[in-house]
RNA sequence: GGGCGGAUAGCUCAGUUGGGAGAGCGCAGCCCUUACAAGGCUGAGGUCACAGGUUCAAUCCCUGUUCCGCCUACCA
């Protein structure tokens, strides 16, 4: 759902500007998703019995193609059922040829400027995944675990104990990971922390190992958090690498549990080879029978996970690659600063801000196969002092057949490969060409836009301006606008396991990709997650059903119905054998008034488009078709066409009108609903659309606006829905003609209500009309009071009002005694307490409807009173 | 711990420089009027979370409170 509101908006935003005249290029791709797609092709594996040891790295990689071309094309299906208005002849892969060449093009310069470098530390590893992952590909969830106070007891001779300070003997540390403590090479204290100042220097005899290992001092430990004592477990833990690092000499680093999980040789005999959570529990056990566990809290804490495959990870101390990001960063904040990039909305930027200035260097390799393998190979046989002082490292844009720095043909190459956001991040400019001076890429970069959900910011986003100002010297785009998370009904994310997940591929079959897409751009309000609800999408396959049925009327109305094409000239329209020269400019209110409102909502639309509210944009065609057009117009013109009232000229004005206004609301509709709008006007008369496809006509634009009309017709429609209201209040029957006065508060409104009186008629169900400043109230009559009229309906001959009284009343009647029956029944606290809370809850609101009708009821009386016919009758 | 966002009609949500409280769905009444009953018309329903402040005027600006959601972090 993500990927299709991200595609519709990148839709829109194409189709809006491609129509508004650009040269516009929308590049579609994908990328390799590394570690997922590997993930995948392993199950499949595993499932047939073998893994990818088995296969073999060439055959393995073989075995993923095969699964890409297999499956890689679903998401591009999915774009194009979408619509996407993609140059699909430009397709990429973050894996092809080009791509790579980019990719090894742009590691070899970062690693000559030293910016790629290759060190050993803690990094988040996968024990599943069995790679490294960088900072951003942890998700960290809280848990709820044990807080275990472990006694370590202090060497002997146990030292004077200070006052206050530990008693029997022993430090007492506090861990969420008792297992880890089997590599512990240090406790730490704060310096100034009174109960542990005189141990510092000492030693104490790690439980369940030898080992004796120092008390130190360090100022991140904090005195009022546990016991104040802090095991350090350098190997795993980056707190306390940070510790053993800073500490002089630096501490030594045990570790214990090796990439599978599970516990190493370090750990002892006893708990070698176990997995690290039965480890756990084994350990605990031990400590309790040694009686060293003081007692044992309940512990919120938060965890991180593999964001692929969700294994807890472990951090290990393995030799990957990085890339010093600082100074990159740098840059990459300023630009954002100085409004190079815009981000929208623009909340997002504390946000980018915040991490780029805290941004650590990026660990870019992974222990698997599938992606780009790093353009590294190490000689093994250094044979002179030049090879020895690089390591044997050669880093090469080719595969070198020999040693560049004594000859050796023995080379290895790096067995890792690069994190796929290396590649992505070089998108905008290598899908262009880049290493290479294309043409493309000098007409597309830098770009104008990029549209993309909120957490890619750091994956993506970020990176991509990296890369771009440091290899193109230029942003990669002008605007980042970030759009909604797509989430369930009750707000909660969609996933697989939650069972949550709605598909688009069903929801197009079920309700047609127009009013799907609709519903996405609808709902997708700035700043705000989208709650999907599939009645929204029924509700707006209603409107995709309405703008038919619309078209429909206007097509049925045109005589002849299919008229012949006209060559050369303005061209024109065969309406009852008129030809040609219709008048552009409609002399009829209605006509003036519908074309100045949508020259408004042209421009709104334009405006909304230009500042990304797309749901604005959407709401306001929305607005304009079915209730304005549909609603008001389409009703006023049939007093124009249909052949009782009327006569020719303004049939054709009309028709004229009918017609130009719908091809305009399809213009406008066209980027949000691509596929009924492209329909409907291929079934236009060809004069009123020139182009081939609605897809290259022009996007409305900079109509223009004629205030005087909509200021006249306000006084139409307060008269209309004036009238309407008491016809609805009184339950006059809607085949019954009425005879209307209406006093009206300026000489303007009397004007416009007189020239147009053929509106009221057809709306309103008018017989005759008195109109005026001076009309005075007719006697029995009801009133609608606007602000610019007063409008009276007499009801003489209309009702039988002595009758309508009495049947209202008996209504009334029968309401008061329903309300004091559920009255008494809600007072009663029997019931309140036996019946079941629906039942009361349905009760109560059965008693609010009837106090509303009795109060309906009772102004329907009421205005029949008023009437003041009963005298009369 | 730090930061961000939200709280508006029964439900889901708009509300762009402070002055009219809105939409869709739902609900009630009337209507099969020759484009559309997947429709039309009419209507009911809201102290715009709470408390203060600024202003002639606050849903909107400021402060605080409560309740949600998210991001982020080296409390073991």
């Amino acid at each position: 759902m993500g990927h299709a509101l991200n595609t519709v908006l990148q839709d829109i935003l194409s189709r809006w500007k491609r129509m508004s005249g650009s040269n516009v290029l929308w590049l579609p791709g994908t990328d390799h998703a590394g570690i997922a797609t590997q993930n995948v092709v392993e199950k499949q594996l595993a499932a047939e019995g073998t893994d990818r040891h088995n296969l073999g790295r060439e055959a393995f990689i073989k075995r993923i193609w095969k699964w890409k071309t297999e499956y890689g094309g679903k998401i591009i299906h999915q774009l194009k059922r979408l619509g996407a208005s993609c140059d699909w002849s430009r397709e990429r892969f973050t894996l092809d040829e080009g791509l790579s060449k980019a990719v090894r093009e742009v590691f070899v310069r970062l690693y000559e400027e030293g910016l790629i470098y290759r060190d050993n530390r803690l990094i988040n590893w996968c024990p599943r995944c069995h790679t490294a992952l960088s900072d951003l590909e942890v998700e960290y969830e809280e848990l709820e675990g044990n807080l275990t106070y472990i006694k370590y007891p202090l060497t002997p001779p146990v030292p004077p104990l200070s006052k206050g300070g530990i008693e029997g003997g022993y430090i007492t540390v506090a861990t969420t990971r008792p297992e880890t403590m089997l590599g512990d090479t240090a406790v730490a204290v704060h310096p100034d922390d009174n109960r542990y100042k005189n141990f510092i220097g000492k030693t104490v005899d790690l439980p369940l190992t030898k080992r004796k290992i120092l008390i130190i001092p360090d100022n991140v430990v904090d005195p009022s958090f546990g016991t104040g004592a802090v095991k350090v477990t350098p190997s795993h833990d980056f707190n306390d690498e940070a510790i053993a690092k800073r500490h002089s000499p630096p501490l030594e680093f045990i570790t214990v549990i090796g990439a599978d999980g599970r516990m190493t040789a370090n750990a002892g005999n006893r708990y070698a080879g176990m997995d690290r959570y039965e480890c756990r529990k084994l350990v605990l056990k031990d400590l309790n029978e040694l009686n060293l566990i003081e007692k044992k809290e309940k512990h919120k804490y938060a965890v991180g996970h593999c964001y692929r495959c969700k294994t807890i990870t472990e951090p290990l101390s393995t030799p990957q690659w990085y890339v010093n990001v600082q100074f990159i960063a740098r840059d990459a904040i300023r630009v954002v600063k100085e409004g190079k990039i815009k981000i929208i909305p623009k909340t997002w930027e504390n946000t980018y801000f915040a991490w780029m200035e805290n941004i650590k260097d990026w660990c870019i390799s992974r222990q698997i196969w599938w992606g780009h393998r790093i353009p590294v190979w190490y000689c093994k046989e250094m044979k002179n002092e030049k090879c020895r002082i690089q390591n044997g490292t050669v880093v090469s844009r080719e595969t070198p057949e020999e040693c560049p720095h004594c000859g050796s043909k023995k080379l290895i190459q790096d067995e890792d490969v690069l994190d796929t956001w290396f590649s992505s991040a070089l998108w905008p400019f290598s899908t262009l060409g880049w290493p290479d001076e294309t043409a493309d890429l000098k007409t597309f970069y830098p770009t104008n836009v990029l549209v993309t959900a909120f957490d890619i910011i750091f994956f993506w986003v970020a990176r991509m301006i990296m890369m771009g100002i440091k290899f193109m010297g230029e942003v990669p785009f002008r605007d980042v606008y970030i759009h909604a998370l797509v989430r369930d009904i009750k707000g909660q994310k969609m996933s697989k396991s939650k069972g949550n997940v709605v598909d688009p591929l069903i929801m197009m079959d079920r309700y047609g990709t127009d009013a799907f897409r609709f519903t996405l751009v609808a709902l997708a309000a700035q700043g705000r997650d989208i709650k999907f609800s599939e009645e929204r999408v029924e509700g707006y396959r209603h409107f995709v059903n309405k703008l038919w049925n619309a078209a429909r009327f206007i097509m049925m109305n045109i005589n002849p119905p299919n008229p012949p094409l006209v060559k050369g000239g303005e061209g024109g329209l065969f309406i009852k054998g008129v030809q040609g020269g219709i008048s552009h400019s409609p002399h009829d209110l209605a006509g003036r008034w519908i074309l100045s409102r949508l020259a408004d909502v042209a421009d709104d639309i334009n405006r909304a488009l230009e500042e990304y509210r797309f749901n604005d944009a959407a709401n306001s065609i929305y607005q304009f078709i079915w209730h304005e057009f549909c609603d008001w117009y389409i009703e006023m013109a049939k007093s124009e066409i249909q052949p009782v009232s009327g006569g020719p000229k303004s049939e054709i004005g009309a028709m004229w009108c009918l017609l130009y206004t719908l091809d305009t609301s399809l213009r406008l509709l066209h980027p949000f609903m691509p596929f009924v709008t492209e329909e409907i006007w291929q079934k236009i008369p060809h004069p009123i659309h020139p182009s081939p496809s609605i897809m290259i006509s022009d996007y409305p634009r900079s109509l223009p606006r004629d205030h005087r009309a909509e200021e006249d017709m306000s006084y139409i429609i307060e008269a209309v829905m004036g009238i309407r209201t008491i016809r609805g209040e009184l339950n006059i029957s809607p085949s019954l003609k009425i005879n209307v006065s209406i006093k009206t508060f300026s000489k303007t409104a009397e004007n416009i209500l007189g020239e147009n009186v053929q509106y009221l008629k057809i709306l309103a169900k008018v017989d005759k009309i008195e109109m005026g400043m001076t009309v005075e109230k007719p006697e029995g009559s009801a009133t609608a009071v606007k602000s610019s009229m007063e409008i009276y309906v007499p009801l003489k001959g209309v009702l039988n009002i002595e009758a309508e009284i009495n049947r209202l009343e008996k209504d009334i009647a029968e309401v008061e005694e329903s309300i004091a029956f559920l009255n008494k029944k809600l007072l009663n606290e029997e019931f309140l307490q036996k019946a079941p809370a629906e039942v009361v809850k349905k009760e109560k609101a059965k008693y609010e409807k009837l106090i509303s009708m009795k109060e309906r009821i009772g102004g329907s009386i009421k205005m029949l009173k008023e009437a003041e016919v009963r005298n009369e009758a």
